[in-house]
DNA sequence: GTTAGCACTCAGGGAAAGCGAGTGCTAAAC
DNA sequence: GTTTAGCACTCGCTTTCCCTGAGTGCTAAC
C-alpha cells in the first residue's frame, strides 16, 4: 500500500483538524473540510490505510482518528506549508525586545518571557560559547588601604567588576605592580589553567600583594566557570494549564517540574540547523515522551550561539510555532549583530 | 455566649485536622483528638456556638465544620503554638543558602527557591533600599583610542563596570580629567538629579569628553534607576497543583499568572515587625482573596530590607510555614551581616 | 475505485439509587 | 446547668444504569 497524494492530503487536514480541536478527527468532518471532492466512506476506507501505515491512531473503535507521532513527523516534513509573519507579529516581537541590552542574563530571561507568552506555551532560552573563554585584560582600583575594586574583562568585551577586601593594608604603589603580573600571567588562558600559574607565582611575592592576586584570579576563575556554563532559563510554564492535555494537576506538575528544576536536560542540540523539531517519543527525557519540542537557534557575537526552544503538546500548531520562534531567533541574532552588549572582538590580538 | 477555654480548644484542633486533610472535621473526629474527655455531642454543641460566633463555616448542612478567616486569625494571634526549627531544619537552610555570594539579584533568586521548596508553596523575596542610592565613585579605564570601561561605585560597595564607546577618539591623557569631574559633580545625588548636573557642564567641555561623560552618567543613572526599583522573584509556583484547592487548572492558572506577571501586587508590608500574617480576605489583591501569605523581613546590611513571602490556601500549616520563614529570614540576615557582598559603608564621608 | 446503507461500538452525560459521615434535636443522666 | 446517648434527618459522593450520538467497518451496488 502506497502513501498517494489524496492520503497525504486527508492525513494534512487530520493533524490540522486535531491541532485545532484537541478532538479526534472523524470521517465526516474530513470529507466537509475537503470540499465534498469525495464521500465520507471513501475517506473512512483511506482512514484504515493511513491508519494501517502507522500514521494515525484511533483512541477507541468507535472515535475519530487522532495523528501519531509518525504521522506528525510526516506533516512537519513534508505538508507543512511555512507561514509567514505578520506584520503586526513581527511588530509584536520588535517590541518585546526593545529592552535595555544590560546584561546577557537579563535579556535571554525577558527573551524567554517574551517568547512564551508570544507563541502560548512554555519556553526556554539557553546561550552559550562556542569555545572557552578567557581573561583578556585585568585592572585594580585602590578603595583605601585595605580594598581595591578588581575588574576582569572577557573576550568579547564583557566586563564584571567586584570589590575585595585585603586583610592585610597593601601600598598604594604596589598595585600597578600586580596589574602587571596579572595581566602577563592570567590572561588568555582557560579557567583551568589560572589556579596553576597561580601556584607558580606562590613564592615570589609578597603576602599581602599574593592575597589580593589570589582574590582577583579566583574571582576571574569564578567568571569564567560561569560564562561557560550555560544558563537556562525557562518562562510560561504556567501556558501549560490551559491545554486540555494538562487539566490534570499531576501531568501538569510533572512537566512543571521537570521545566523548572531539571532544566538541563531539556533537548539543546548541537548541530548548527536554523530549527529543529522533536516529537513525542523523538525525546531522550521520558518527562517529554508525549510531548513536542520546536528548538531555534540565535548568534550572539561570533562564537557565541543560543538556544530557545517551546515545549507543547504533541498536538502542537507547528506551523505557527515553527514561524514565530524562527522570527524570534532571527530578532535576536540581529539585535545582538547591531547592538553594544557585545562589540566585536579587537583585530589587533 | 463567649469563648470558653474549652471552644478554643476545639477551634485549634478544628484548624489543625483541617489543614492536615483538607477535609471538613467532623464532632467525632474532634472528640478523638481531645482524648475522648469530652463526647461527639457535647462537641457538637460547642461547634454550633463556633459557628454561630463567625469562627467556623460549613460547607454544607452534613458536613463538618472548617474554619472561617475569622477563626484562622484567632487561631494565629492566641492558640497557634510557636514552632521551633528542628536542627536538620536549621541545617536545610543553612545548606540551601551556602552559595556564592555574587550579585545580589541571583541570592535573591536562589533564596526564593529554596523557600519555596522549604515550606512547599510558592515564594516571592525582594529587596529593597530604605533610602535612595547614590554613586559613590566614578572611575574609567581606557581600552583603546575609542573606548573605555566605565566603573561606577555604589554606595555598600557594591561595583558595576560597562564597556563604553566613544564614537570619536580621545586622548588618553583626558581620562584623569574626565574622572575628577565625575568625582566632583556626579557623586552623592540621586539619579533625578544627574541629568540635571549633566546639562549644567554640557557646553564646558569638548564634544568627544562630553559623549563619554554623558555615556557614563547614563549609565549610573540606569544602576540606580536599577538599585531603587525593588525586583521582585517569585519561585515554585509549581507547587500550587499539588494543593487540593487548586486542582482545578483554572484556578491555578489564574493565580499562577498573578504570581509571575503581576508580582508588584503581591503584599510588601512597610512597617518593621519580623512577621505578618495575612489571611483570606485580608488580602487586597482579589486574586488572593481565598489564599493567605505569611511575610517575614531579613536585612541586608544597614539601610537595606527585604522580604520573603509565601502564598498558600488559607489552609496554611501557619505554625510551621512561620517558623520556617523566620528561620530563613534570620539566616539571610545573617549570612548579609557576615559576608562580604556588601561591605560597611566607609566611617569617613 | 467509489458510494450508500446499515449494524455495531463505545465514550460521555444524566438520572436514580444507595451509602455514609455528620448534623441537630430531644430527653434522660449527672 | 452541663453532658450524654439515641435517633431521625440531611446531603454530597459514588456507583449503576441507560440513553444518545458520533463514528466506525463491512457489504453490496454503482
Amino acid at each position: 500500500m502506497e502513501l498517494t497524494d489524496r492520503k497525504k492530503q486527508i492525513l494534512k487536514v487530520v493533524v490540522e483538524e486535531y491541532v485545532r480541536t484537541a478532538e479526534p478527527v472523524g470521517s465526516k468532518a474530513i470529507a466537509a473540510r475537503m470540499g465534498g471532492a469525495v464521500s465520507s466512506a471513501t475517506i473512512r476506507n483511506e482512514l484504515a490505510d493511513l491508519a494501517e501505515l502507522g500514521y494515525l491512531e484511533q483512541p477507541h473503535t468507535s472515535a475519530g482518528r487522532v495523528p501519531s507521532p509518525r504521522g506528525y513527523r510526516l506533516y512537519v516534513n513534508e505538508l507543512m506549508e511555512r507561514q509567514k509573519l505578520s506584520l503586526s507579529e513581527t511588530e509584536e516581537i520588535n517590541q518585546a525586545l526593545r529592552i535595555k541590552m544590560e546584561e546577557l542574563d537579563r535579556v535571554i530571561s525577558q527573551a524567554g518571557r517574551a517568547v512564551s507568552a508570544f507563541v502560548n506555551y512554555p519556553a526556554y532560552v539557553t546561550a552559550a560559547g562556542r569555545r572557552s573563554a578567557a581573561v583578556r585584560r585585568f585592572e585594580l582600583l585602590p578603595v583605601d588601604g585595605e580594598s581595591c575594586i578588581a575588574v576582569v574583562m572577557l573576550d568579547h568585551g564583557r566586563v564584571k567588576s567586584q570589590l575585595l577586601r585585603a586583610q592585610l593594608p597593601v601600598e598604594v604603589e604596589q598595585f600597578p605592580v600586580l596589574v602587571n603580573l596579572l595581566n602577563s600571567h592570567f590572561t588568555g588562558a582557560p579557567a583551568g589553567e589560572l589556579n596553576q600559574r597561580l601556584m607558580q607565582v606562590a613564592g615570589q611575592i609578597p603576602p599581602p600583594l599574593f592575597l589580593l592576586l589570589s582574590q582577583t584570579v579566583g574571582y576571574a576563575c569564578d567568571l569564567l566557570e560561569e560564562a561557560g556554563r550555560r544558563e537556562i532559563v525557562t518562562a510560561g510554564a504556567k501556558e501549560l494549564l490551559k491545554l486540555p492535555e494538562f487539566r490534570d494537576a499531576d501531568k501538569a506538575h510533572e512537566l512543571m517540574s521537570f521545566l523548572t528544576d531539571r532544566k538541563e536536560s531539556l533537548p539543546m542540540p548541537e548541530d548548527e540547523g536554523p530549527m529543529k523539531i522533536l516529537i513525542g517519543p523523538e525525546n531522550v527525557s521520558d518527562a517529554l515522551k508525549d510531548t513536542s519540542v520546536v528548538i531555534a537557534s540565535y548568534d550572539i557575537g561570533q562564537d557565541m550561539r543560543g538556544l530557545i526552544g517551546v515545549v507543547g503538546p504533541t498536538r502542537m500548531d507547528y506551523a505557527t510555532v515553527a514561524a514565530r520562534l524562527s522570527g524570534f531567533a532571527d530578532a535576536l541574532t540581529r539585535m545582538f549583530g547591531t547592538h553594544t552588549l557585545l562589540p566585536k572582538e579587537e583585530p589587533k590580538e
